[in-house]
DNA sequence: GCCCAGGCTTAAA
DNA sequence: TTTAAGCATGGG
């Protein structure tokens, strides 16, 4: 078994499922009912929510989730509608809200302009032509366009930020590689573990989850290698002696 | 007060 | 083609 394959068992143990993407109901952040998006108008919810989160912990970002759902306002026409400074002061709690309020109207502008307002039929073209048309939308990068992809559309997609980065590298972790070799280097990290995986879109879900939970609390920037289900494989780790 | 968070764009070297 | 600056709130 390879190693990319062998730290999502570890991890699939060590965590409880992650039902990812999380996803508000009735107006509220709703723990029980975050399995991803059941309809097109949760659909894109996880999509504001990508872009949202940009540089952002969920939980800022949250906060302007349930403003939106409660203004009525998972609606691209009425995004469109509502001026930037209204909408930028509706999402502010997750941070950039200037800049993310035109990301948000760049976005519900793209769709309506070329898909007559309608995800399913963004949702239909193929995988390929599906990424490239959201990456032509300013605002949406490599990350922000994965995600959509997976947990929106619900292709088979490996989701790769941050925490993937700097988890791989501390793996890796040796007299050629440092701490940093794999951040910042999108198409290499998910490439890699694109090919080392089934393509399977419920299992890219959970581990990019997993990773992002490992991140968070163990492998973050100051690790935690006395707690972490790793150490064993890590090459950081053991140079730290764990 | 300082550090960090589920990135992206633009402009300069 | 790589690197830096700018964007900004909220929690630890």
């Amino acid at each position: 078994m390879n190693q990319i394959k062998q730290i999502y068992d570890i991890l699939a143990k060590f965590y409880a499922p992650q039902h990812w993407w999380p996803v508000t109901s009735k107006g509220k952040a709703n723990p029980e009912y975050c399995d991803g998006p059941k309809n097109e108008k949760q659909e894109l919810e996880v999509i504001f929510g990508a872009i949202l989160t940009q540089n952002t912990s969920w939980k800022n970002v949250e906060k302007a989730i349930i403003n939106l759902n409660k203004k009525n306002l998972m609606d691209a026409i009425k995004i469109i509608e509502i001026d930037n400074k209204n909408l930028a002061e509706m999402i502010k709690s997750s941070g950039y809200h200037n800049q993310k309020a035109k990301k948000l109207k760049n976005f519900c502008a793209f769709l309506l302009k070329n898909y007559n307002g309608s995800l399913k039929n963004l949702f239909g073209n193929e995988l390929q032509k599906l990424r490239d048309e959201l990456l032509s939308v300013n605002g949406i990068g490599p990350e922000t366009a994965d995600s959509i992809i997976l947990y929106a559309a619900k292709k088979p997609i490996f989701v790769v930020d941050a925490y993937t980065g700097r988890i791989w590298s501390r793996i890796t972790y040796d007299e050629k590689n440092n701490e940093k070799s794999y951040e910042g280097n999108y198409g290499k990290l998910q490439k890699l573990f694109m090919e080392s995986l089934e393509q399977d879109t419920q299992l890219f879900n959970e581990y990019h989850a997993l990773l992002v939970e490992l991140g968070k609390n163990i492998c973050k920037k100051k690790p935690l290698c006395e707690n972490c289900p790793l150490n064993e494989m890590c090459g950081y780790a053991k140079n730290r002696n764990f």
